[in-house]
DNA sequence: CTTGAACCCGTAGTAAGCTACGGAAGTACT
DNA sequence: AGTACTTCCGTAGCTTACTACGGGTTCAAG
């Protein structure tokens, strides 16, 4: 079992010392145990933690969510139902943003794919129509000043 | 061609009219034709953009990265080459982010599975083994106060 | 032509999520 | 034991993304 302080959990994760306090205050992570100094120390799985905060982050849910998400392995008072129940939604959640993800990237490619590239001007891109998400008569006769 | 007031915008969107006016002062939208009187004048294009912006703030795109999205179509000056790089840059990161997300949800379906539900605690739960992304031995023996 | 709802604008406030500061105290190395 | 590095803590500051305020103007229905 590793034993590290808060700098080289922080160093492992490439997070923040700061924020690792801060993620502490917030309640993502547990209290450390603290060497007879008073300075934190983490383990392993202390590391994972961190990592699975971070793809949770990365995929856009909130610490509050991520909380909730974190909360389903330290309750006590939780029971198996309860536990199944946040995670079965939690799940839908993940599954309903893959779509959202999937519809943006089918597009995106679409359009790609039919974009002649090089030099032209983008009055005649294709990537230009539609990237609205099905308008396809965006942006074809209208300029506006776009700020 | 519909057009409508910041309110039937705001309305139709289900966007506040202040975050309306924010995303106009932020380059998300472009500045609208005016009535006589000043009142900003809105169409259906519009509404699209919104809605766009929308579902990219859903995925998990920042409003700066939005304006990257939006700016393939409101660019005089890229040529198609540049648009169809930005698109693959995009499209890219959507991967990227399809694939965490898949990732977690084959996790979280997995022991979703496995969890027997009902009313045993949660401490032999099989979710809250492994929540941690592979650290199985995550939550077994050990109970810290986790504030 | 009045009246009330909708809209105008600049500015201020809020919440989330960090990130930095700075002086004191712990820790490690020789 | 001295020195250099790390960590301690509370608090303050920052960015992003809104959201609200308030006093004045415009619009449309009667």
């Amino acid at each position: 079992m590793t034993t590290m302080t808060v700098g080289k959990l922080a160093e492992s994760t490439g997070i923040n010392i700061e924020t690792v306090r801060f993620y502490e205050r917030e309640g993502l992570l547990p209290k450390p145990e603290r060497s007879a100094g008073g300075h934190r120390l983490y383990d392993d799985d202390d590391v994972a933690r961190l990592r699975f905060i971070q793809r949770a982050k990365d995929v856009g849910f909130t610490l509050k969510e991520i909380q909730d998400l974190l909360f389903l392995r330290t309750s006590d008072l939780a029971t198996c139902g309860d536990v199944s129940e946040l995670a079965t939604r939690k799940l839908n959640e993940i599954t309903h943003k893959i779509e959202l993800l999937t519809e943006m990237r089918e597009h995106l490619a679409d359009l790609i794919e039919r974009c002649p590239g090089g030099d032209k001007s983008t009055q005649c891109c294709s990537i230009l129509q539609g990237i609205e998400g099905g308008s396809a008569k965006a942006a074809k006769g209208k300029k506006r000043s776009s700020a």
